[in-house]
DNA sequence: TTATTAATCTAGTAAATCGATAGGATAAAT
DNA sequence: ATTTATCCTATCGATTTACTAGATTAATAA
């Protein structure tokens, strides 16, 4: 399941993309028109500026700006900043790898197989979507 | 992420398929093999029979077994009682559906379209997936 | 300089979920 | 009747989730 982290995250930076200057763009402008929680996503768009999705500006005038285009932003970065790893088990991950104790064997392990294809197949769709995807009308 | 509940409810699957017999296996066989906490386990159990997955036997001689095949087994039957929906998100999950209280319209979220594909693929894969499948070699 | 504005940062918290464990009840075999 | 093994209910500590409070800092404008 994504969390909320998540998926308001990929809201906010979807509204960011969709703006047509990179001007900044207030905290409160966003979550109203998104229908977020505002210092949820205060802490959740801090998150994205210290991981380089996004630039800030602070007093008036100020705000939260893409610092790329939107077609240069994939899923798969913001996916692993905000939720974490993209593998539903920890020993099919490649950036969070981490073995399983129950697990002598991981390539005798029937799940561990089936992960990997599950996988590969979200890995595929995170890697080739971007925000400007996101926002493609139709 | 995946819960120990539903790996743990695989595995032990996958071990009663590589049965040869339909005879009943013991909880405790079954755990100590693959490493699983017994009592844990047993509620794993209890819950795949109450669905239907499995039969039980008390007493001596007892056990659990293997209603069907394991080729007429398919995973996500199996990860929908132990796991939920196999969606990210509630309003795209076939059996488990819900709206967001925060989206105002579904067919223009970004985020819902992007999760439509993720599911359709888990859903392949765990649709055409058995437990014969798990337990083969290579 | 001072006031205002808006992000930054630290902390905390209620509720839910997870991964078990305890212990007795029930049913089947010897 | 005794042993064996599942059935069932209840509980529990730890972690995570989804926030909220409140003070601080930096940028702009008066």
């Amino acid at each position: 399941m994504l969390s909320r982290k998540t998926k308001y995250g990929l809201k906010a930076l979807a509204y960011l993309a969709r703006q047509e200057s990179r001007d900044p763009v207030q905290i409160s402008v966003i979550s109203s028109s998104e229908n977020i929680s505002q210092k949820f996503l205060e802490s959740i768009l801090l998150t994205l500026r210290k991981s380089g999705f996004l630039g800030s500006k602070k007093g008036k005038g100020g705000g939260y700006y893409l610092l790329r285009e939107p077609n240069e932003i994939d899923i798969s970065g913001v996916y692993r900043i905000l939720e974490g790893p993209i593998a539903m088990v920890p020993c099919v991950s490649l950036n969070f790898y981490e073995r399983c104790e129950d697990c002598p064997d991981e390539d005798s392990c029937s799940v561990h197989k089936l992960m990997i294809q599950v996988r590969d197949n979200t890995l595929n769709i995170f890697n080739n979507t971007t925000l400007a995807d996101l926002i493609a009308e139709q």
